[in-house]
DNA sequence: AATGCGGGGTT
DNA sequence: AACCCAGCATT
């Protein structure tokens, strides 16, 4: 039974399996990035990220030694930013603990930052041909489908199932091809709103498919509403140079690089709130100029409209917790920006 | 077990 | 506007 999915995959596969660049290369450390980059984001958007990335670093020891500001420049815009920090950190680690090559066992993946069971198993298998799975989430559709769960698979005991599934479908041979496989199943015929079952290799043994119920699967979470912010920042002037900050290197946007502001308060006008802002994380005073640009973006957990303004600075020495840099227009380009700030940049020419 | 963490594509 | 994406870390 399940030598015959795995043997039905495999076939599917190598008619139809994807060719990405991660693929034309064995290079243990090419697989790393590639996983870290994929990890909650589309192939699509990865590619050129991936590509830049490699030629940025194209080793293990590259990375470790370039400046985490230039690390951070060539992930900007892809998100998750803490990939980007981990995956320089571990790098540093591999050069220290397994003399600069990537581990091949789950084990000492698992205990280097940002890489988890599913990307551990990801890098075991197709960078070493290693027998191990993986759950991520083509993988975790095609077998909500495949068994026909009709359980909320981000439920713990849920998972678990998964998790065992994923380890007993798994063949001994070639492993790399069917891990790949299930996903580009997932990717391509087992699509989240409208999987093409008639097309479907496994069609013969899914249990989704036999009672119908394959659209409505696997069950997801209740949504939750998201808060949104109104957010109002200064392009502060002096001369021909405007002031940026770098925000803390945790949480959100981490190291990332943008206009002083904050918050609109109660009842405040957005010109009312970047002079105050201003004030209380600068400890400087600036006057309020006219509108450079109004940004609606939308984050995972919440949206904002961002208003920003420029304004002269007039009085006092920045004293901020955080670095902060006069640059001018040209030298933004320098930095990691969010994308949002990146808007207003845009907004600038 | 639940939450924080980006940005873009798709529908 | 809601959902989804080659998930992980933290609490």
């Amino acid at each position: 039974m399940e030598q015959d999915i795995a043997k039905r995959i495999l076939r599917w596969y190598r008619k139809e399996g994807r060719d990405l660049p991660w693929r034309r290369i064995s290079d243990p450390y090419a697989i790393w990035v590639s996983e870290i980059m994929l990890q909650q984001t589309q192939v699509a958007t990865v590619i050129p990220y991936y590509e830049r990335f490699m030629a940025a670093f194209p080793t293990v020891t590259d990375l470790a030694h370039a400046p985490l500001g230039t690390v951070l420049k060539v992930w900007e815009g892809l998100g998750y930013y803490a990939r980007a920090r981990n995956l320089h950190r571990a790098a540093k680690m591999i050069l220290e603990r397994h003399q600069g090559t990537i581990p091949g066992e789950i084990m000492a993946l698992t205990s280097l930052p940002g890489i988890g069971r599913s990307t551990a198993g990801a890098i075991v298998s197709i960078a070493y041909g290693k027998k191990a799975p993986i759950l991520d989430g083509n993988v975790r559709r095609v077998l909500c489908r495949l068994f026909a769960i009709r359980k909320n698979p981000s439920l713990t005991p849920v998972q678990k199932k998964l998790w065992g599934l994923s380890e007993g479908l798994v063949p001994g041979k070639d492993p790399r091809s069917f891990n790949q496989a299930l996903m580009d199943l997932g990717a391509s015929i087992c699509t989240p709103n409208d999987p093409d079952c008639p097309a479907c290799c496994l069609k013969p043994f899914c249990l989704a498919y036999q009672k119908g119920i394959q659209k409505s699967l696997p069950i997801k979470s209740p949504g939750k509403k998201i808060p949104h912010y109104h957010v109002a920042v200064g392009v502060i002037w002096k001369g021909k140079k405007v002031l940026i900050t770098q925000r803390p290197l945790e949480g959100l946007l981490g190291g990332l690089w943008e206009f002083p502001g904050g918050k609109l308060k109660e009842g405040e006008t957005p010109a009312i709130a970047v002079a105050r802002e201003i004030r209380e994380e600068l400890k400087i005073t600036v006057s309020v100029g006219d509108l450079a640009d109004i940004v609606r973006h939308a984050y995972s957990h919440f949206r904002i409209t961002l208003h920003a303004f420029h304004c002269r600075y007039r009085d006092g020495a920045p004293r901020t917790l955080n670095p902060y840099r006069w640059v001018s227009p040209g030298e933004l380009e320098r930095f990691a920006f969010p994308a949002a700030n990146r808007k207003i940049i845009a907004a600038l020419k």
